[in-house]
DNA sequence: GTAACTACTAACGAAAAAGTGCCTACTGGC
DNA sequence: GCCAGTAGGCACTTTTTCGTTAGTAGTTAC
């Protein structure tokens, strides 16, 4: 904790960009949002097989994530066993028009360079 | 390594995103891009007095990483002392554009709700 | 003659992130 | 009566990431 008195990286600098970046930065974040945009709303467990080896702890922390900057809703029925379903909000449809940019980008460049780099010197989780 | 014969995240799955995401989504990245593109190409040591709190190890690492997926490109003099210069290439441009949507959205929200999480859920660094 | 300058690299260690296993609550099927 | 099933929470362990320190080379300024 280097610097907890001082500017935290740059996000007290001017970029706006930071915090909606840290955001989407989340491991399996956009693969998430991908889901639910291509299949409609779904429930946790659906959204759990459909990405065999996240772990129950980081779904869970990533939907409340989205759920917290107002991306998904979440809507919870008390019954037992409980029923959770996450759909995407007006918020969640802007995002994506970004994305199916940044997804035209990707399949234009469709690279073996980004491929190669992406297993070497980058995070390892992203989608 | 749990997977490493297997699905590596979801990496070899149908997301052609997955790539440019886990570039974007590294610490600094866009920082950087949007650095030099403020302010034109850059030598290594200008580029790290205007973020004075990453490491000498962490900027090499980005740059090298955004020359290896051809986004930068890294121009060097073999003087001693070395002088290299960072510059964006024609891809570099095509980024700038999406990067810009993305920025307009995050003026959009600018949310104090994005903040706060951007705080307590979301990786520690971005830009 | 030595100290500074630049753009790094390698090795080490601390801190943060993510995975694992165990727990919950009530209902429905055998 | 017993076990499975849902959507997690909590504690513990492992993995990953990142910063720090030390070192490189030859020229130039003191």
């Amino acid at each position: 904790m280097a610097m907890s008195l001082h500017l935290r990286q740059n996000s007290d600098m001017q970029c706006p960009m930071d915090g909606l970046l840290r955001m989407l930065m989340g491991p399996w974040t956009t693969y998430i949002l991908w889901l639910i945009r291509s299949n409609g709303p779904q429930r946790f467990g659906q959204l759990r097989k459909q990405m065999p080896t996240i772990s129950a702890k980081m779904l869970t922390e990533r939907l409340r994530m989205l759920e917290e900057v107002g991306i998904l809703h979440r809507e919870q029925e008390e019954t037992i066993p409980p029923k959770v379903t996450y759909s995407m909000t007006e918020r969640g449809h802007d995002l994506n028009k970004v994305l199916d940019d940044l997804a035209k980008l990707a399949v234009k460049w469709d690279c073996p360079g980004a491929e190669k780099a992406a297993r070497e010197k980058m995070p390892k989780k992203a989608s």
